[in-house]
DNA sequence: CTGAAAGCGCTTACAG
DNA sequence: CTGAAAGCGCTTACAG
């Protein structure tokens, strides 16, 4: 591998001029342009790349980011997918490298957190679900001078700069477009009440209701539809089926993710109703499950790609110095058959 | 953070020792025991981390590994999720940092390979689908000193060690399965000729041919069934509606990823056939999918997690100078309702 | 305008 | 049995 000394030596510098030079950082002092031109040239020629441990070493720094990453979305929604893709291209792009824990549960963040706590990274971008109790955690490791940025839905302090979603927009695009389709009575997948992950569903349901209240002249209609429902297949299909059980009507669904829509559509066909005819759904993470079933399914995307993209941008900003917010990215309807047929 | 000198300075002896009991490495020389015990406790008293930039500065390193990762299997089935996390646990597990570059063509594959090329990596892991053209690339990498491991369904070329699953098994698997659950007339729905992924298809059909051989009592039935069809939901779809359309009579369908199977599945009992009943019908890649059709799907695990994991071995090895070599994986068999019946 | 020198934190022959 | 010293490749005050 060529260094600077390399360099020096072929054009006759000291190494202190070149570095300079190529690293455009030469306090209050010029050099002369021709021989910063014939370092520049040489440097190219050679395939000169600086040696990051060295530079990490005297700056230091690590180039290194931490990754924590909280398993989301169902199996198959491609979240963790757009996530990886968008995170590992911003941080090639910034050539910073990747230190990556995977983790399900609280247990196994311990378990890992000493490595990231202790270890030389410039900063920790957290993804995927919000837990409470992991924050005094995220503190200490602030006052530790790393830089921190959260991919959650919501910020998980006032203080800690998150680039999140705007859940309300998920449930109230997801039921206006129903509505706007002719929908009357748009049933709402919420979740049990001791969820963990209840707290976007909260924010997605006044979305749902304010597009109801909208339909309805103002106030939403008293016999409004919010039904409790894990996120996965299976209790998507337990839930609608309870209630095709007691012969409720319904013309519309807004599930809470595509693996719950699926369920829905299945369900709902298998009790002898048409989708889209008679019932319309939609579901959320426009992921691949949507175009495999036998209706393709109409969904929300939650921009995890491009937020992902904008977080290490922001996590990189925030390494070097720079003062980062929270955004709130908006989400995106993707209609497909199961709202507008065909 | 703390150092090899706060601890030589706590202890009362020089860097050197401390250096050199830490690391375990002491030449032929001895440390006296409650020395070098006094000196491992106060590292761990102390917390300390080696840098692993200094580390890496001398020891002409870098405690990184380059991922090539040429995005694979039809999305939502997983195997990228499954191909990553087992990577990153390895990796974290051996102190290694990661680089990763996800390309789709051999265009992105080319852009971005000088990064990797130049880059200061110990060894690189290429994973997805083999590329004969980027041959002359990996042998170039490895002839700068990196070490390199693949993980695709075959090598590449038979010296660069692969982490291989067997094909041919893939197809026997599935196709002895429906055999003997009862079913006759198997089809195999197998790829374009002028495919690029057409390799594995084609040993997977050997699989098939040599399940069916051995229910027929030897040589396989002169009235085969293979349908050239692509991997995804909608080529899986017009294959299976042709076949039927055509009042061609199976019993059994081998498809080639599970995307494949849920549109036979739909496809055929649109058109009045049950499964697994009258069909059954197996897919490979044991993804979520499989669990969000209306009847579940049988399928064939490709171990990504566990192959992902030994991947990341064999490089680690490799970069230590170990000699390594390829590996072949047996598939699992995970069957479902969609084959077993409930 | 340019160079010599110190130092980042570690490893490892080489002396004692 | 243990330490002083050189050196990995770079950056950055500090001299000239």
């Amino acid at each position: 591998m060529v260094t600077l000394k390399d360099i020096a030596a072929k054009v006759g510098v000291s190494i202190s001029v070149v570095s300079r030079v190529l690293r455009n950082n030469m306090g209050q002092t010029r050099v002369r342009p021709e021989v910063a031109e014939a370092i520049r040239r040489a440097a190219k020629e050679m395939g000169y790349v600086p040696n990051p441990s060295a530079v990490a070493l005297v700056r230091r720094q690590h180039n290194t980011l931490g990754l924590f990453f909280h398993r989301i979305g169902v199996p198959g929604s491609g979240i963790q997918e757009n996530t990886l893709d968008g995170i590992c291209a911003a941080a090639r792009e910034r050539h910073q490298r990747l230190l990556v824990v995977f983790f399900s549960t609280t247990e196994e963040f311990r378990q890992e957190w000493d490595a990231v706590r202790h270890g030389y990274v410039d900063g920790v971008l957290f993804v995927g679900r919000p837990h409470q109790d992991l924050l005094p955690d995220v503190v200490a490791l602030r006052k530790t001078g790393r830089a921190v940025v959260t991919l959650y839905h919501e910020p998980l302090a006032p203080d800690i700069p998150n680039v999140g979603i705007d859940q309300q927009m998920v449930g109230y695009l997801a039921t206006r477009h129903l509505l706007d389709l002719g929908c009357h009575r748009v049933v709402f997948l919420s979740t049990q009440k001791d969820a963990s992950s209840s707290d976007f569903l909260r924010r997605r349901k006044e979305g749902w209701l304010r597009a109801m209240a909208e339909a309805y002249g103002g106030a939403p209609p008293s016999d409004l539809l919010e039904i409790p429902c894990g996120l996965d297949y299976a209790s998507g299909a337990r839930a609608i089926g309870r209630l095709m059980e007691g012969n409720v009507w319904f013309d519309g669904v807004v599930a809470a993710s595509d693996a719950q829509a699926s369920a829905v559509l299945n369900e709902v066909e298998r009790r002898g109703r048409r989708v889209p005819e008679e019932v319309r759904i939609i579901g959320v993470d426009d992921s691949p499950i949507c175009q495999m079933t036998h209706v393709p399914l109409s969904s929300i995307s939650q921009q995890y790609f491009e937020r992902a993209q904008r977080a290490v941008a922001l996590l990189c900003d925030a390494i070097h110095g720079q003062e980062v917010h929270s955004e709130v990215f908006p989400p995106v309807l993707r209609p497909r058959t199961s709202t507008l047929g065909t």
